[in-house]
DNA sequence: CGAAGTATTGACCCATTTCAAAGCATGTGG
DNA sequence: CCACATGCTTTGAAATGGGTCAATACTTCG
């Protein structure tokens, strides 16, 4: 099943077996694109969709200066620029981290999707608040917390949805970026963010190496960073009748 | 109509009369509320949503010791608490700004709606990805932006958002917010708001005096804060067939 | 008139940036 | 298999933007 990893851990496992059908059948085409690669431009008029599968992925806006923010990461599951369907031009552009496989959606299914599947319609508009909630814990995050909180709270929440797609192990999971990229993401300097992992070593509550994330002591990163991952599961999906 | 201001400037024009009529019947009653007053609290169960008529209201998350993070600012046609049809338990608390009215707009109506009215549906759909977009646009600011430019783009978006509704007049609009708020939403202190704001009027670039907000230089707050009010519209909103 | 919230200003402090240099991998071509 | 380039990480020293603390003034409202 390509959709297999889509909300899962958050609603999936209660998606009925025509929603399901359906999700698979709007997907057209399976694509590859290596690492650091555009694949959407902002401004552009986009006509499909994109479910990540395998690899890492990220959206970001550079600044005039050329410095980037990046405003999400996504995993495998992740339903990367749906809210292109709606939108048609992004504010943003997304690009690869890692080589990536996904799964390409044309808007004119999910144009058929929102007409005779509304239950199915109102998972994949949960799907896009999702994101939405993502986006406001990240405000919270650069606005009130310092930048070991920033480092850890960005930590905490992909060890959380690693965890979710089963790709942690022991507390370790593969995470292929660099400083400068979770400097991006944490409003911070990557010669800023070195000294924070040096920091968060020492303190054993975290290693990054190699592109290898390990979790030493969850407590400490969640104390650090206020973490409570409430909004990652959007508690109860209504998923009615339908 | 009620619902007159919805998505004002960002597709409403192109609603057919049944889809008006639709959102119109969704609404069961119309309230009022007091300034400075919680109306969401995070984490309860929601069973309704709200659209704002007049007023101001703001969303926001505290933390551990109570320094507030406000993550969005609502204005007149606003569905503040759109998300809370798909999600049921909001992330963050929902408070009023200024005195309110608004509509109460039952989830069952809602799920009705995405049954019977699918191109409204992507519709209502789109007007919470706008706030994920505005979401976006706050994250680039919190993590890009000096003092400064954060607080010009805060006027820079206020003042667009005021202008779709029709409340600017001659470059000013009524903003009763205190710099204590301003500071919440910009992730900065009231003291250094105080500063900003000092620098903003001595720049002639903008004043704001009683709860008046009167932008004397468009271009210079852009230029300050980088913005583009591009995030604002979505350009163009997929209506389709329906 | 007094109280409480809000705005303003000054002085000092510190977290993070900036600038600069060096160390370490990784990969490519000769 | 070495030479060299490139990109990432690490560390140090100096500069600075914004925070903190503290005092005073202004406004609004009961």
């Amino acid at each position: 099943m390509i959709t297999d990893l889509f909300l899962r851990g958050r609603g999936r496992e209660r998606m009925s077996a025509t929603d399901v059908q359906a999700l698979e059948d709007s997907v057209e085409d399976v694509r590859t694109l290596g690492p650091r690669q555009l694949l959407v431009e902002r401004g552009r008029e986009v006509q499909n969709s994109t479910l990540l599968l395998e690899g890492l992925m990220c959206r970001y806006m550079d600044d005039r200066e050329g410095h980037r923010q990046i405003v999400a990461f996504h995993v495998p599951g992740d339903f990367v620029d749906l809210h292109g369907f709606t939108m048609k031009r992004l504010d943003h552009d997304i690009g690869t981290l890692t080589p990536v496989r996904y799964g390409v959606v044309p808007h004119a299914r999910l144009t058929t999707v929102t007409e005779s599947w509304p239950r199915l319609t109102r998972l994949l508009w949960f799907s896009t608040l999702l994101d939405a909630a993502m986006h406001r814990e990240w405000i919270f995050r650069l606005g009130r917390l310092g930048a070991e909180g920033r480092v850890a709270h960005m930590f905490c929440e992909l060890h959380a949805r690693m965890a979710m797609i089963e790709r942690v192990t022991d507390g370790s999971f593969t995470l292929p970026v660099t400083q400068v990229d979770i400097a991006e993401a944490c409003g911070l300097t990557s010669v800023h963010v070195n000294r924070v992992l040096r920091s968060l070593r020492e303190r054993n509550a975290l290693t990054f190496k190699g592109g290898v994330a390990r979790i030493l002591d969850l407590k400490v990163l969640e104390t650090l960073s206020e973490f409570d991952p409430l909004y990652l599961y959007g508690s109860d999906v209504e998923l009615g009748a339908g």
